[in-house]
DNA sequence: CAAAGATAGTGTATTAGTAACACTAAGACT
DNA sequence: AGTCTTAGTGTTACTAATACACTATCTTTG
């Protein structure tokens, strides 16, 4: 970077599946690559610079790719194994863009957390680019990426059981009890009762209410809540556990 | 490997956090290095083979080591900073076994839960070597294994609270509940009451009571138990999902 | 061989948390 | 004015978690 040639590392690479909530689904973020006629799909990825950190390099993928600086990134899973090209497409791809296509390439996946309103403002060409895919309709994609993405979304679940903290990172600044309630939902795969859940939250001293409203709808106007990381941040410190 | 040449990857890297449980404190097995009069500690570890899989690299290093096959493997992280190698000690010894000293590896770290009687028979050539050391007594270890050893103690935690499972890889086949409520308090880092403790076991059916109890103890002899893990799976497949 | 020492093993009452359930409120649109 | 749509609110029954103290059984020792 910094205009000098750019040395790579040729066997390790960073993938990035990125996840956003437009309100009722959960998707991930997928590039498009016109091969023949062909389109493939794939994550977001790229080499690892020779002086480069891992996650350094996760940060530069997804600003190149989406111009958000500061989102929510984790490591979750390294993926070395020996036959990850093994469709005949990949490996033509990658025969044109890499000098020794035929070598395994371990890389290191980071999942990653955006609200997807922030994108919306991108210019048009980035549309054509890329695609927004809901979690729960997958479409084959290059290399091992899907397993890569399964993977990715089982992990995403899990961490929110014991971080809720990152599911607030897939909503907009404020945002409806209506709307945290249905990323859960969306997370954990069932309905939750309305009352219930609303209660919970309630007690949960992060997630403050606003003097704001929804204005335009053709009902009630739902009030607006925003999460403050401070007091979650002092609630979580005195962890607790739970055993089996 | 298999008689012939084995080759490298000279960037990337493989590195096993191992623990285990001796009855009363947690503790992670370390490798001796001398270095001019001087010793040296480190996590087991070595490159990755060209023609290798991750976690068969890791299963080769943990069975090198100990001779053991068949033991709990979790890839837990890859680390990759570019200052890994700061200590003038470790770059003096990387330039003996290395053609690149000063490139960065990345690493890919396990953890490994094995029962630590089994390691009880090896020859004592094997003592000189190695050293289990305490999770809460550190000592000072090459590169940045100690980051390293830290996050797998970390996760290891995490993981037992959602998949009690593992705990049971750290204890003998037959085990009395006084020593699985120390292994729990071992790793949560409290104290337990045992009446309630043994409570919540005897619910989980999984925990099956042997006909069989300790000898040859000054006091009341134990029962013990043994973990069925098949009846552990269809417990779990209908896993709950807390929120919060 | 009696007493002391050591750990195993057991039950209950209180409190806290979770789960199930149905109606009224407010705005938009016609 | 009436209909449509989603927001918002409490109570009760049930289940799980916590706090707590004594008896049982074996070994060792005087």
């Amino acid at each position: 970077m910094a205009g000098q040639k750019f040395a790579y590392n040729p066997h390790i690479s960073v993938d990035c599946v990125v996840f956003g909530f437009d309100g009722e689904l959960i998707k991930v973020l997928l590039i498009k690559r016109k091969q023949e006629g062909r389109e493939v799909y794939a994550l977001p990825g790229d080499l690892l610079g020779v002086k480069e950190d891992l996650d350094s390099a996760a940060s530069r993928i997804l600003s190149d790719l989406t111009g958000l600086t500061d989102i929510y990134l984790q490591q979750f899973k390294a993926f070395g194994e020996l036959d990850r090209l093994s469709n005949p497409v990949d490996i033509e791809w990658l025969s044109k863009i890499r000098e020794h296509p035929e070598e395994r390439v371990v890389t290191i996946a980071y999942y990653s957390l955006i609200k997807i309103e922030n994108l919306s403002l991108k210019p048009d060409s980035f549309a054509e680019q890329v695609l927004w895919q809901p979690i729960e309709q997958p479409r084959p994609l290059a290399f091992d990426h899907n397993r890569i993405a399964n993977t990715a979304w089982q992990k995403l679940k899990e961490k929110v059981q014991n971080e809720p903290l990152v599911a607030f990172s897939l909503l907009p600044k404020r945002f409806t009890l209506t709307q945290l309630q249905g990323l859960y939902e969306s997370i954990v795969g069932t309905k939750l009762d309305k009352r219930n859940f609303r209660k919970r939250v309630q007690a949960k001293k992060f997630v403050v209410p606003l003097q704001e409203y929804e204005s335009g709808v053709a009902h009630k106007p739902a009030q607006y809540y925003q999460f403050d990381e401070s007091i979650y941040r002092t609630e979580f410190e005195k962890g607790p556990w739970f055993l089996f």
